[in-house]
DNA sequence: ATCTATTGCGTTACCGGTAACTTTAGCTCT
DNA sequence: AGAGCTAAAGTTACCGGTAACGCAATAGAT
C-alpha cells in the first residue's frame, strides 16, 4: 500500500505494470490477451491488476483511435409514456448484452432538444446512435451525416431512412383502426390527442385515422389537441371538452390506451354507457388493457421488439454485417368490447 | 472543399487551426472563450469551425484529466415499472439541464448485473453514478469506493450511505399503512408480491407492514412472492391463489399499485366486493389510481422529485458546494374507498 | 529613452492506452 | 560455433485536446 496514485487517484496501467516488473505494452498485452508473454508474465500481471485494483481507461481506448466506443446515444421523447420506457428497456437490454452502453437523451417532443443532445452525444464519438421519431431540424441532419456513424430511426416507420429504421407505420394502424371503426358501423368520430410540435406518429395516426373514415363516408368531426400529456387525467378532461361541444360523434379515437382510460372512465361516471351510447379507442395495448373488465379496442404494438431488433440491427451494422436497412415490427388491431361491433349492430 | 479530413473522417482542432492560419492552443482558447486573443482572430477561427463543421472531442479534453466528463451511470432495476421510469426522467431532466449526461444501466434487480454494468461504466471515467438501492455487492462497494467519485444511492433511503442517499424510508411506508389498516379494523392480512433476490425495498415495506400489523395485534397470515415481474396480470393471479388456499385474509397489501389493481380486477370478477368483502391496498400511487372509479387505497411517492433531487446533490457535490447527503423525499397515505374505513366500520 | 506591464500568440509536454517497430534471449540445425 | 529462427519482451510515436510556460510586440510609466 505505498504505491504512489497517480493525480486522479486511479490506477494506471504503467503502475500495474511497473509493480510487475514488466514495461506498460507487455501489460497491456496481458489486459487484452493478445499473446506474446509467457504465462509467467501474465500471473504476475494478472495478479498486480487485481491487487491494485486496476480498471482499464475506456476513454483512452477509443480515444487514441484505434477501436469505436462503446457508447450508443439513445434518444427517447418522454418517459412518463409507458410505451417509450418499454422501447428503452428492449434498446437497453439488447445492447448491454453486447456489450454497448445506453447514453440517453430525453428530448420532451422537440427539435432544439434533440439537436442539442446530438450535438453533446457525438463530442462523445459514440458508435452509433438511436433516435425515436422521423423528423429532426436540419442541423441535427447535418450532424448526422458528418458523423459517419450508423444511425436507427425508431418508432415511425421510414421507408427512405437516414440510414436505418425500425417501427410501425403509423399511418396504417390509424387507417386500420379507422376501417374497423366504419366497419362497426360508426360515421360521426371524435379524435382526443396531445399536440406536439414536431410532425409525429400520432399525427401520422390521426391521418390514417381520418382518410379511412373519409373514405367509408364518416368524418371525424372534432379533433382536440390537449397542450399536456397523453396520460389519464387528459384523456378524461379531454373527452369532457369534446363532448361539452355541440357533438354528434358516436365514438372517439384517442391518441392512446391511457387517455382512452380517461375517456372510459368519464363515461362511466357519467353514465354514458360504452360501447351502447359512445365508442371507445385506443392505441398502444397498454398491459392495464389486459386485465381491467372492459376489454378496450386498441392496436398492439411490439414495443419491446422494436427496441430489441434497432439495437440488434445497430450492432449488426457495427459488427459489418450486412443488415435490414428497413424493419416493419408490425401491429394488430385488437376489437376489444370497447366499441360495438358488426353483431350487435 | 480539399480539406484533407482526418483518419476518422472527422475534422480535429489542428486542422480548424491549419485553416485559420493560428495554432492549436489559440484555436483552443478562442473555442473556450478563455481570453488571449484579438477580436479579428476569434472570427477567422469560428469562421473556420462553421465552415468545416468541428465538433469538439470531449474524449480527448476528458482523457486528458483536466476536466472530470459529464457522464452520470444511472442504474435502474427495469422499466417496465413505472415508478423507475419516473425516477429516471427525473434524473436525466435534471442531470441534462446542468449539461450532464445519462448512462444508463439496467440492473433486472440483480447483484451482478449491477456489477458487471459498474464496472464498465467506471472505465467510462464518469463523474458520478447514482443508483437504485442500496444494496450492492463486495466487489461492487470496492470498485465504487475505489472510483473516488461521488456517489447517490436512490430509492431506499440509506441513513449512513456510501456517500449519498435521496428516497423514502420503505419500512416506514409498510409500516403506516399496517398501523391505517389495523386502524381500520382488519386484523387479518395477506400480501402479494414479487420475489427478488437483493434484499430490496419491497420487502422492506413488508417488513414494517407486519412490524405494525403484530403490533395492532393482527397477523399477515399468508405472503404470497411471485416469480414474476410487478404488473396487473401477477396482481390478479396472485391474488387467485392467495385466496385459492385457506385464508381468512380480510384485507391484502400488494406490493404496488400495478399488482393492487390486477387484485382488484380479480375480486371484480369473482364477486369479492371491495372493501365489503375484502380490503385492498397498494403503494406507490400509480396514475390510474387517479382517474379509475374506485380511488385505491395507497402510497403516494414523489418519484420524480426522488430523482431531481439525486441529480441535484450529485450536480452540487460535483461543483464543490456543501449538499444535504440524506434526503428523505417523504410519502403520503391515501386512504382511499378500497379498504373499509373507520366510519363503516 | 528606458523600464516595466500587458496583450496576443506560439511551443512543449502530457494524459493512458495501443500499433508498429525493434531488441533480446533462447533454441534448433547445420 | 555461428547462422537462422522464434518467442518474449521493450521502445517510440501517436490519438486531440489543454496546462504551463515562453516570447515578441505594443502600451504606459518614469
Amino acid at each position: 500500500m505505498t504505491e504512489k496514485p497517480s493525480k486522479n487517484n486511479k490506477v494506471s496501467l504503467a503502475e500495474v505494470a511497473r509493480a510487475a516488473g514488466v514495461s506498460k505494452m507487455t501489460a497491456s498485452r496481458v489486459l487484452r490477451s493478445e499473446g506474446g508473454y509467457s504465462e509467467k508474465t501474465r500471473e504476475k500481471v494478472m495478479a498486480k491488476i487485481d491487487q491494485l485494483g486496476y480498471l482499464p481507461n475506456r476513454l483512452a481506448t477509443v480515444f487514441a483511435g484505434d477501436q469505436t466506443s462503446t457508447f450508443v446515444g439513445v434518444s427517447i421523447p418522454d418517459l412518463g409514456n409507458e410505451v417509450f420506457a418499454q422501447v428503452l428497456e428492449g434498446i437497453d437490454q439488447k445492447l448491454g448484452s453486447f456489450g454497448y452502453q445506453t447514453v440517453l437523451g430525453l428530448t420532451q417532443h422537440t427539435h432544439e432538444q434533440e439537436e442539442t443532445w446530438i450535438r453533446t452525444v457525438l463530442s462523445w464519438q459514440p458508435a452509433g446512435l438511436i433516435l425515436t421519431g422521423r423528423s429532426h431540424s436540419a442541423r441535427s441532419l447535418e450532424m448526422l451525416r458528418n458523423a459517419g456513424i450508423p444511425v436507427v430511426e425508431i418508432w415511425d416507420l421510414n421507408s427512405s431512412p437516414l440510414d436505418m429504421s425500425v417501427g410501425i407505420n403509423h399511418f396504417d394502424c390509424g387507417f386500420d383502426m379507422g376501417r374497423y371503426l366504419v366497419g362497426c358501423g360508426y360515421r360521426q368520430f371524435g379524435y382526443v390527442g396531445t399536440s406536439h410540435n414536431a410532425a409525429n406518429a400520432a399525427t401520422a395516426r390521426l391521418d390514417g385515422f381520418t382518410k379511412a373514415v373519409e373514405d367509408g363516408g364518416g368524418k371525424v368531426q372534432r379533433q382536440l389537441c390537449l397542450h399536456d400529456t397523453a396520460s389519464f387525467y387528459p384523456g378524461y378532461y379531454g373527452t369532457e371538452q369534446l363532448l361539452a361541444g355541440d357533438t354528434q360523434a358516436e365514438c372517439i379515437f384517442f391518441q392512446n390506451d391511457s387517455m382512452a382510460f380517461g375517456g372510459l372512465q368519464y363515461c362511466a361516471r357519467n353514465g354514458i354507457s360504452v360501447p351502447g351510447e359512445m365508442g371507445i379507442a385506443g392505441w398502444g395495448d397498454l398491459p392495464v388493457a389486459s386485465v381491467l373488465g372492459t376489454r378496450l379496442t386498441s392496436v398492439r404494438v411490439p414495443h419491446l421488439k422494436i427496441g430489441q431488433k434497432a439495437a440488434e440491427i445497430l450492432v449488426g451494422r457495427l459488427s459489418g454485417e450486412p443488415v435490414q436497412t428497413v424493419f416493419d415490427a408490425g401491429f394488430h388491431l385488437i376489437p376489444g368490447s370497447t366499441v360495438r361491433n358488426i353483431e350487435t349492430l
